[in-house]
DNA sequence: CACCCGTGGCC
DNA sequence: TGGCCAAGGGT
């Protein structure tokens, strides 16, 4: 039985995580807390394993239930979601821990449905936390799962329109028992060994049932829909300085790109020409320097912006923003674009490290 | 269904 | 160097 190979290959070589209860202790009947599998799984979407366990160690010790999260200011919620990316994200989360510890009494509620109603769980999470935190043997399917079973099972139609067969496919390899475990089990397979890049074929527990393997490039799997080309955008940004040293931010509207967080003042981003070279549009009249651009990739178009430096006074800006002390910065809520314009203006602006 | 929504690491 | 990818969800 595939099932009962994963698994025991699992008992051997799963990953030690943070949010995780090792297989010896499930095997006794622990059961991880459902608030850290819920973070970790909302952290984790389109987000690697690595860049979320710094974010979940902070996180779970500044709020450590549900209940405290809640009662979170929103405003330090995203300013501790700064870098990760995704921000509807962060304020789904605030959203689903209200609703967990206002409406349901602070208790998760235990069935795929129930979780999928709640703000920022879809399919694949609700799946993942009624499996791991609550044992049941739902059909749980994320990128790791789909290229192990299109593997598996030679899937030749591309994604997504493949997605309910290979949920189907999956749904009938989930066993009774261990449904958890086993959820986790094809992750790991698919993050260690089969990867989407040079698979570790003579490693897989599976490599007997596999029907690509000796076949076909497993590589080549699974097949996915060609993607778009990702057009050119630009604009320009205003780092403002006062005489303290002080930045003078903004915050974004609460919806759209970068939806909430705190930015320094610019153009729109358009697929003109016009940010490039266009100190018209600071925020209060100065001596505004060019300074270089900055090249940003963001998931469906490339930014390219100028960005421009000056000395204001700080009487002079009269704009809906505020001045931040130098030194405080690396707490705001900036996103990553807006590090990197404030780092081409004054290299040294930031305490430590890269961006944070 | 198609599009929107970040970021960093990898080869 | 740049395209691809990572435990997707909302609209």
């Amino acid at each position: 039985m595939i099932a009962d190979r994963l698994l025991q290959w699992y008992d051997r070589h799963h990953r030690d995580l943070p949010w995780r209860v090792s297989p010896p202790m499930a095997a006794r009947g622990e059961r991880p807390d459902p608030y850290r599998v819920w973070l970790s799984e909302v952290m984790l979407q389109q987000t690697t394993v690595q860049a979320v366990k710094a974010y979940f160690a902070l996180f779970t010790e500044r709020w450590p239930t549900v209940v405290d999260l809640a009662r979170a200011g929103t405003e330090d919620v995203m300013k501790a979601w700064a870098g990760l990316g995704y921000y509807a994200r962060a304020r789904n989360l605030k959203k689903c821990a209200e609703a967990v510890a206002f409406e349901h009494g602070g208790v998760f509620p235990d069935s795929e449905e129930g979780l999928k109603a709640l703000p920022g769980i879809g399919d694949y999470t609700a799946a993942a936390i009624a499996a791991i935190a609550f044992d049941r043997p739902s059909a749980v399917l994320d990128g790791n799962v789909e290229r192990v079973i299109s593997r598996l099972h030679a899937v030749e139609a591309p994604l997504p329109a493949a997605k309910p067969q290979m949920r189907a496919l999956v749904a009938a390899l989930t066993p009774a028992g261990r449904p958890g475990d086993f959820a986790q089990a094809m992750m790991d397979l698919g993050a260690t060994i089969c990867t989407p890049r040079r698979p570790a074929c003579a490693l897989c527990p599976l490599r007997d049932d596999c029907r690509v393997l000796g076949r076909d490039d497993p590589e080549l799997y699974p097949r996915k829909a060609a993607k778009k080309e990702k057009p050119v955008r630009r604009g320009a940004a205003f780092v403002a300085e006062d005489e303290t040293g002080a930045i003078y931010l903004r915050k974004r509207g609460e919806s759209g790109l970068l939806g909430g967080m705190t930015e320094v003042p610019g153009t729109g981003w358009t697929a003109r020409m016009d940010g490039e070279t266009d100190p018209v549009a600071a925020p209060f009249p100065a001596d505004w320097a060019a300074c270089g651009t900055v090249t940003h990739v963001f998931t469906h178009f490339e930014l390219r912006l100028s960005v421009y430096r000056a000395a204001v006074p700080r009487a002079a800006a009269n704009g809906d923003g505020w001045w931040q002390a130098r030194g405080t910065l690396d707490g705001e809520a900036l996103p990553t674009v807006m590090k990197k314009a404030i780092r081409q203006a004054l290299p040294d602006v930031f305490q430590k490290g890269k961006f944070s």
